[in-house]
DNA sequence: CGCGAAGTCTCTAAAGACTTCGCGGTGCATTAGT
């Protein structure tokens, strides 16, 4: 697989062709998505067999009396055997699209979670419905016992982490009830982890092949066009629908305060947060600044709580629903709080520094109004902190011993488990792991059923496939960079903010709110509908950079999002001689 | 990358100026010891 291939193709060449379904591209399957919205289209008033099947399954066994035109379009494709990737705000019934069909297929329904409390969550959601057997299979319980129901057909749901699908045992015996469907929840983590951690999550693609490939759905709340192709691609989706729905939340109200002094800024927040009401989060970088926001605070006669990793499981239960309760004010969080949290009036998100990257800003304040009324989400920003984000992201791969990975695996001739390569190299199993994802990506090593290594057979010689793997791994460096630039770009705006995120998002938003910060202040300058030299979603060429999509338009620049460096803003009559629409 | 704590320097000593060092997020699973 080239690195073109992988991260590639937002158009032209497979990746686009894969991405683009039924709609047949990606500008036209993005506008198409926004076309549709919630009032229905090609779908909402289908009244096709398998609808009337599928909306009679999801009355008699769950009661919904429904289904919203993004579900049963959803699950539609499923049950014509088709991958499908839908993206839909929280609450926006997602689960329902897997459950249901789940139901119609023969045989179990895989789901891939990322957290034990969510898949506990819907097992005890799904055996309160009574509409069939579901089991969580994890370390907190019998592995062997949860499998036997699957086997004995008592499960029709079986929830796993990427860790238990990591292991062979595992998946040959759910590979012999012959599963019918797989969910993957949370399929941003796809995209978001794998790399420097929870490696496993890069051998989802693998573990789907293994199972047969019955039809596919990845779900999540927030993913710009990057982070779908990565999850796409990743996870080995065929002819991909994408089911997109729109990202505006217009009751949210986006706000960036900017500071030079730290001292400053925290009591700016402090004081900020002690005059809402209502409930909120405050995310923060580090646990103990987490600890420390909390102090203050609480002297200032808030109930607030941190909420961070390092803290025992039974305290942050605690914290958890206290806050669900609505027995706490304040939840004072690193990014560890956040999936699971099934709160409708949270009023405020507030920020004391800028997470990884937008997609991740919103997932954050997405959590902010969703019962639709109007919530404050307001960034507390100082560029320095930006260096802390630098930092997490600077894991690189460690060429000298992706060179000893390929030479051993390559000179061991026949299968070498993990363990025994893990011994001789003397490094943990996650980073042996990443380093071994990226060499089967450069195509040099497999992993057999039984999860042992081996050397592809036509693989490229264990030098040459230790560069494109280090390659592969700047490839995605470079790209995470950029969409840190992007995350800067939002704090740093004079223009239009919501227009800033939705465009970083694909959606085409070619006018001011009014009702941002700069909207308000003045400063967001009326859009540029241009003279079309380089209109919205144009693929253009760069004569440094290549192949690129503009993403969107400002007076006097552009963004475009380049295959190789990811994200760049153009000042246009600067480019005029280094871009090309093609 | 940036911060704060600890250490070093200056050279009458004390206290301020400078340098060095360590630290920082997310969860699964597994294991050893009560």
């Amino acid at each position: 697989m080239s690195v073109r291939q992988r991260y590639g193709g937002l158009s032209g060449g497979r990746a686009g062709d894969r991405l683009g379904g039924t709609a047949g591209g990606w500008s036209r399957d993005w506008s198409g998505s926004w076309a549709r919205g919630w009032a229905g289209g090609r779908f909402g008033r289908h009244f096709g067999r398998r609808g009337r099947r599928l909306r009679a399954t999801a009355r008699e066994a769950f009661g919904w009396q429904q289904l919203r035109p993004g579900q049963q379009e959803a699950m539609e494709h499923l049950l014509a055997g088709r991958d499908v990737l839908l993206v839909m705000p929280t609450g926006g019934g997602k689960s329902a699209v897997y459950q249901v069909p789940g139901l119609l297929l023969d045989g179990p329904t895989v789901v891939v979670s990322p957290l034990i409390a969510l898949q506990r969550d819907q097992v005890m959601g799904l055996l309160k419905a009574g509409a069939a057997g579901a089991v969580a299979v994890n370390s907190a319980g019998s592995v062997e016992a949860g499998l036997d129901q699957v086997t004995a057909g008592d499960a029709e749901y079986v929830f796993l982490s990427p860790e238990q699908l990591a292991k062979p045992e595992v998946v040959e015996r759910l590979a012999e009830a012959r599963p019918s469907l797989i969910a993957v929840d949370e399929a941003h983590c796809v995209s978001a982890w794998g790399h420097d951690f929870r490696p496993e999550y890069l051998r989802l693609g693998k573990v789907i092949e293994r199972l047969g490939h019955p039809p596919v759905i990845a779900m999540t709340a927030t993913a710009a066009p990057t982070v779908r192709e990565e999850i796409v691609e990743s996870l080995g989706l065929t002819g991909a629908q994408q089911i997109v729905r729109g990202f505006d939340r217009p009751n949210l109200q986006l706000e960036v305060r900017r500071f030079t002094s730290d001292d400053d800024k925290r009591r700016a927040l402090a004081d900020h947060a002690a005059g809402l009401d209502g409930v909120g989060l405050i995310y923060v970088a580090t646990r103990r600044q987490a600890e420390e926001y909390a102090e203050l605070l609480k002297e200032r006669g808030r109930r607030a709580e941190a909420y961070h990793a390092g803290m025992k499981a039974k305290e942050r239960r605690r914290i958890h629903e206290r806050f669900q309760d609505g027995d706490l004010d304040t939840v004072v969080a690193t990014s560890a709080f956040g999936m699971g949290i099934d709160k409708h009036d949270v009023r405020y998100v507030l920020h004391a520094a800028p997470p990884e990257s937008l997609d991740a800003y919103y997932q954050e304040i997405g959590r902010a109004g969703r019962d639709g009324n109007p919530a404050d989400t307001v960034l507390f920003y100082r560029p320095e902190d930006l260096g802390l984000r630098r930092f997490f992201a600077a894991g690189r791969a460690d060429e000298a011993l992706m060179r000893r990975v390929a030479t051993l695996v390559h000179e061991h001739g026949g299968e070498v488990a993990a363990a025994d390569l893990r011994g001789l190299l003397d490094v943990g199993a996650a980073r042996l792991t990443s380093h071994v994802n990226l060499l089967e990506r450069a195509g040099a090593v497999e992993v057999a059923h039984g999860g042992a290594l081996r050397y592809a057979p036509d693989g490229p010689p264990p030098d040459e496939a230790a560069a494109h793997a280090v390659e592969i791994d700047d490839l995605r460096h470079r790209m995470e960079d950029s969409r840190l630039e992007m995350m800067r770009g939002y704090a740093e705006t004079t223009g239009c903010r919501r227009r800033f995120l939705l465009e970083y998002f694909g959606e085409p938003y070619e006018r001011s709110c009014g009702d941002c910060d700069t909207c308000r202040s003045g400063t967001a300058t009326p859009p540029e509908t241009g003279d079309g030299r380089f209109p919205m979603h144009a693929n253009v060429r760069h004569a440094e950079w290549g192949h690129g999509i503009v993403m969107s338009r400002e007076q006097d620049r552009i963004t475009v999002l380049f295959d190789s460096v990811g994200y760049k803003t153009l000042a246009l009559g600067l480019v005029d001689e280094l871009l090309e629409v093609v």
